[in-house]
DNA sequence: ATCCTTAACGTAAACGTTTTCGTGTTAGTA
DNA sequence: TACTAACACGAAAACGTTTACGTTAAGGAT
C-alpha cells in the first residue's frame, strides 16, 4: 500500500526544495525547464494530486457547497440536488449532504458542523419543525459571519438570504382555474396546516381562482390534512379523512391537492367510491414526481421544475461566492410552474 | 459581519499565547483555572467554534464519507443514503455525495476529486457504463492508495473491498415461487441486459425458482430490455416491447420485473388488453419504492430494505476507518429481501 | 576587475489547529 | 540560603500547500 505522495517527498527524492517542486508543477517559469520536465516525470509516476485539505486551509476557501434538506427519500428534493449537483460539478465545486429530517435540532447541528469551515456556502431548505417554531437564529448567525445562503422552496422572507421559489400562488391558480373551465362546479382542495409557506400559498392560490370567476369558497371543501401524514406511514389516516371529505360533500366533481401523494389516495379513495376519473371526477396535484407519471390514471400535475430550481440556487450561490464585491443585495428568483396535463383531467 | 474567530485572535485579545487558549478549551490542567475560565468565558461570546478544516489537515482525516453512486432520483438509492447518513452522523461524520450519472468518466473525475484528502473512505455503486467497460483501476488505485472502499448493490467480485450487496438470486427466486404456488402457469420475466450484475442475478433466480418445481423456462417468455429504458423518456419503447411479449404469449398469467418501473409498466400494459390483476395476471415487482405502495392495485414486491443497506455500508467503512490494525480481510454482507405481498397477487 | 542583470532555486511565512517540550516563577524543603 | 518540585505558560513543530521575497552564481557590460 503506497501511501498519498506529497511535495515534501517529491523534494526529497529530488533533492530540491519544496518550493521547486510547487512551481514546476504549476509550470512556473522561475524553474528551468530541466527541473520542471524532471519533477513533472516524478509527479506523473507517483500520482502526485495536491491534497484538497491543504489547499482549503490555505486558500480558505473549501470548493464545497452545503446542502441542508428535511429528507432525501423524496422525488422534489432529489431532484433539486441534481440541479445544484450538475452545475456545481461543473464549476469545480462538491457538494456536501446534511439532512434535517424536518427536526429544528438536526438543522441546527448539521449547520453549525457544516459552517466551521467545511463549505463555502449553504443551499438550504428549512425543516417543518423550524418554521413551527419560527427560530431562525442559526440561518442569522451563519450568515452574519459571512457564509452565504440560499434557500429554496420553503423560505421565510425576514431571512436577508437569497431565494429561490416556485410560483406557489399562480401554479396552483392556474391549476384550479384549469378546473374551473373544465366544467368543475365543487372543487374541493387537500391541502397542509398553514404553517409550511408552500401550503398557505398553494390554498390561497385555490381562494383567489374561485374567486376571479366569483365562485364562493366553501370551507367544507378545504381540507388541512395534518401535515405529520406526508410521513407514510399515516396513510389510513389520510385515506379516512378524504374518504370523509367525499361523502360529506357528493357532489365533489373536482379535487386540486398541494402534493403527489395527496392527490393519488384522493384518485384511490375516489376510485373505492366508484367515481370514474376524469369523467366524474378531475384531480390535479402538485409536485411532478414519479408517482404522478405512472399512476392509473397518470396524474395531471403543476411541475415544479426541481432541477431547475437547484440549479438556479447553485449559480446564485457560486456568484456570491465567486464575486469580488460584496453585494449585500438579496435576489428572489421565482421559477415558474408548469401545469402538465395528463389523464386525470379532461 | 463578524468573520470567524480563531485562536490566534482569541490569544491577541487576552494576552496569552495559542497554546495557552487551545489547552484551556481543552479543560487541559496544564493550564490554571483562572485562564480557563477567561479564555472559555471570551470563547463563548465570541462564538468560537475549531475549524473542521484545519483540524482535517492536523489529524490526517476528515470525518467525511464520500458516496459515489449512479444517480440520486431513484427511491432505492435515495433510501441507502438516508441509512448512511444516520449512522454516519451518529458517529459524528460528515456526508458527501457525488453523481455518477452512469457514466465511466464522471465516475472517475468525482473519484479524484474525492480521494485527494476530502474524504476519509468511500461508499458506492457502480456506473453502468463502468461495468460495461470493465475497467476498475480507479478503485483498485484508491484502494491501494489506503483509502477503504465499501461497494453496494451493484458490485464486482474482483475488487478486494467490504460489499453489502442484496439477496438477488433468493429474492427474486422467492417471487418467483409465490407465483408458482398461486397457481401461476405462465410466468414471464421483464429483466435487464445481463452486465448489470443484480439483474442478471434476479433473472438466474428466475429460472432456478422454475426448474426447482420441474418447470422449463421458456426463453419466449424472458424479456431483455435495453437498460437504457430506466430513463424514463423510454417509456413508450419499453410499453411497446411489453405489449408484444403479451401479444406473442397470450397464456402468461405471472410477472416478476426486476424493477418497479417494468412492473407498472406491465400492469398498465396489462389493463389496456383488459387483463384483470390479481384475477387472470399476478404481478411481482423489485425494489419497494414509492410506486409499489401506491400504485392501483398496489404491487407485490420484493424490498431491498435499502436504509438498512446504507446503515450497514456506513458501520463496515467506519469500523474499519478506526481500527487501529490493518485488517486486509474483506467482509461481504448479504441483507435479506423481504416479499411484500399487496394486491398485485392473490 | 567591478557592477548589474538575470536565471534558478531556496527560505520562510501563512492558513488554524494540537501537542511535545521546554522555561521561568513560586513555594516548599533541607 | 540553596535546591527542588510543582505550576502555569510559551515556543515551535507538524499537517500540505502556495507565494513573496531572498540568495547565489553566471554572464554581460563597462
Amino acid at each position: 500500500m503506497k501511501k498519498k505522495v506529497t511535495l515534501k517527498q517529491i523534494a526529497r527524492e529530488l533533492d530540491v526544495s519544496i518550493a521547486t517542486v510547487s512551481k514546476a508543477l504549476r509550470n512556473s517559469k522561475e524553474i528551468s525547464e530541466d527541473t520542471r520536465d524532471k519533477v513533472k516525470a516524478f509527479a506523473k509516476l507517483y500520482h502526485y494530486r495536491p491534497n484538497n485539505i491543504a489547499l482549503s486551509l490555505k486558500n480558505r476557501k473549501t470548493k464545497t457547497i452545503g446542502i441542508l434538506i428535511p429528507e432525501i427519500v423524496h422525488h422534489f428534493f432529489s431532484k433539486v440536488i441534481q440541479g445544484i449537483e450538475e452545475v456545481a460539478n461543473k464549476k469545480g465545486y462538491n457538494v456536501i449532504i446534511g439532512l434535517s429530517n424536518e427536526s429544528f435540532d438536526k438543522e441546527v447541528i448539521n449547520m453549525e458542523m457544516l459552517a466551521n469551515g467545511s463549505i463555502d456556502g449553504f443551499i438550504l431548505s428549512i425543516s417543518k419543525e423550524t418554521l413551527m417554531q419560527q427560530d431562525y437564529h442559526h440561518f442569522n448567525e451563519t450568515i452574519s459571519q459571512g457564509m452565504p445562503i440560499v434557500m429554496f422552496d420553503r423560505i421565510v422572507n425576514e431571512i436577508a438570504c437569497d431565494k429561490v421559489i416556485v410560483d406557489d400562488l399562480r401554479g396552483s391558480k392556474k391549476a384550479v382555474i384549469k378546473l374551473i373551465e373544465n366544467k368543475c362546479k365543487n372543487i374541493a382542495i387537500i391541502t397542509t396546516k398553514d404553517y409550511v409557506s408552500v401550503g398557505r400559498l398553494r390554498t390561497q392560490g385555490y381562494i383567489e381562482a374561485l374567486n376571479e370567476y366569483d365562485i364562493e369558497s366553501q370551507s367544507d371543501l378545504i381540507l388541512k390534512v395534518d401535515d405529520k401524514l406526508v410521513s407514510e406511514d399515516y396513510i389510513d389516516v389520510l385515506e379516512k379523512e378524504i374518504m370523509d371529505l367525499f361523502l360529506k360533500n357528493p357532489n365533489i366533481d373536482g379535487v386540486f391537492a398541494v402534493n403527489e401523494l395527496y392527490a393519488i389516495t384522493a384518485m384511490k379513495v375516489a376510485r373505492k367510491l366508484g367515481k370514474q376519473i376524469p369523467e366524474e371526477l378531475q384531480v390535479i396535484g402538485f409536485t411532478d414526481g414519479v408517482l404522478s407519471r405512472h399512476a392509473m390514471p397518470s396524474l395531471t400535475t403543476v411541475s415544479q421544475h426541481g432541477k431547475k430550481i437547484g440549479a438556479v440556487a447553485a449559480e446564485l450561490l457560486i456568484e456570491k461566492l465567486e464575486s469580488e464585491v460584496e453585494d449585500e443585495q438579496v435576489k428572489t428568483v421565482v421559477i415558474e410552474t408548469e401545469l402538465i396535463e395528463r389523464e386525470s383531467t379532461k
